[in-house]
DNA sequence: CGGAGTGTAGTA
DNA sequence: TACTACACTCCG
């Protein structure tokens, strides 16, 4: 029986951590999580875990697993639509077959040294680059030319095309829950550095500023399209 | 923890089917099936019991979920839109109220007798004429107004507005999935006795013959309507 | 360590 | 939104 001594880290103190790691059986592998109380009760769930700490102690946030406090936990439920899923790299050939995905096994030596900071995978930094030179058309094969940008929203990043641009546009505004407001710090900054300097959550356009005039003008515009759009299908539906 | 024994029915013999109501937690009232094999393993989802019965057996039509064969599963898989769903009739007053649906629950001993033949509701038979004196309207409140007929669509039932056939039409262009050709008994005869005579799959309208000429004709208008909606469509996205 | 019981990501 | 399929927990 393997047993690793960990510190409670963020529990009270006296408490111990400790993991059991299943040698045999179905389970062979999985690791066992308990705690050991300074009165030396050994805990071995959550439910069994606020019962001894009483009401007093809010117990919510904290996974027994780890034994981590996750406050990320909310920010987690995101939108899900297919059709706005960031592009994933594939592999060409063997992967293709079913791949069975193994979670919480134990990590080894080297990751386990990762384990502080946030528990989400970190995020590409200019992952929009992989999307170079792929283009959408309808179903006559044209090719839907991409859209030209007004001359005050700014790219923000090493050699980023127009292209570029919007696409991290659009996957902010569909990915995030919180304000699209671009990069703070300016272009000279993030270039010297992006890893430090540049905000992931944010798209790689400086911040701008948009008048009510702007509003107003795009209000009218918006309209007319509108319009326009709705005699189009007024026909197309009469045709048919 | 609640259990019923069914026979297996269907299942090669020695195999029990048995379901359990989750008793507490967010999924409380939800019950799963799953089968014991007879080796004594415990199968808890189709992909799992294929995974157990090889290639040999042909579970497509098989619904695991209620253990029985599925013929007209096929039938079933409808597109799913929304806006396509048949209006149902709606009570004014306190049920306006969340009520809380309750499903999956054993069938009571009355239900359990009816059982038999096809699982789908009967279908009311006049249902148009409820949807009677209803009107789209646009964004701008504008009543859309409703299309005409050619002249050799001719509607067969008591009292059918031009409207009510063409809600007819369109539902079953939307809802079925077998070819839609009108009734096949004349109007006197289905006027004279529409629960016997009347066809519930079809929509209200005689069989009528569309010639090539017909077919070639509309090509050309949709193909015209279409690009009057993609050039609206474009302008709409370049004002966005 | 097993497995009944419940949570929940992914998908239709 | 609802459900399927399976991962995971918790306690024997």
């Amino acid at each position: 029986m393997e047993k690793r001594r960990l510190e409670s880290g963020g529990l009270p103190p006296g408490w111990k951590r400790e993991e059991v790691v299943r040698k045999s059986g179905l389970s062979s592998g999985r690791t066992d999580v308990y705690y050991l109380s300074p009165d030396g009760r050994k805990i071995r769930s959550k439910p069994q875990l606020s019962r001894i700490l009483g009401d007093s102690i809010d117990l919510s946030a904290f996974d027994f697993r780890t034994g981590r406090i996750n406050h990320s936990q909310l920010r987690k439920r995101i939108r899900h639509d297919s059709s706005l899923v960031l592009p994933i790299r594939q592999t060409a050939s063997i992967f293709k077959q079913p791949v069975t995905v193994i979670r919480n096994r134990p990590e080894s030596k080297t990751k386990t040294d990762l384990k502080h900071g946030p528990q989400d995978p970190p995020r590409q930094l200019f992952w929009e680059k992989r999307l170079q030179g792929l283009q959408a058309c309808d179903n006559s094969d044209d090719i839907i030319k991409a859209l030209d940008l007004p001359r005050n929203v700014q790219g923000v990043g090493p050699e980023l095309t127009t292209e570029n641009i919007l696409q991290s546009i659009s996957a902010a505004l569909h990915l995030s829950n919180s304000p699209v407001v671009g990069q703070n710090n300016n272009r000279a900054t993030v270039s010297k550095n992006p890893g430090v300097n540049i905000d992931a959550t944010q798209p790689h356009i400086q911040q701008m500023i948009v008048s009510d005039d702007d509003i107003r003008r795009q209000e009218v515009k918006v309209m007319e399209a509108r319009k326009k759009l709705q005699e189009a299908m007024k026909e197309m539906v009469s045709v048919l």
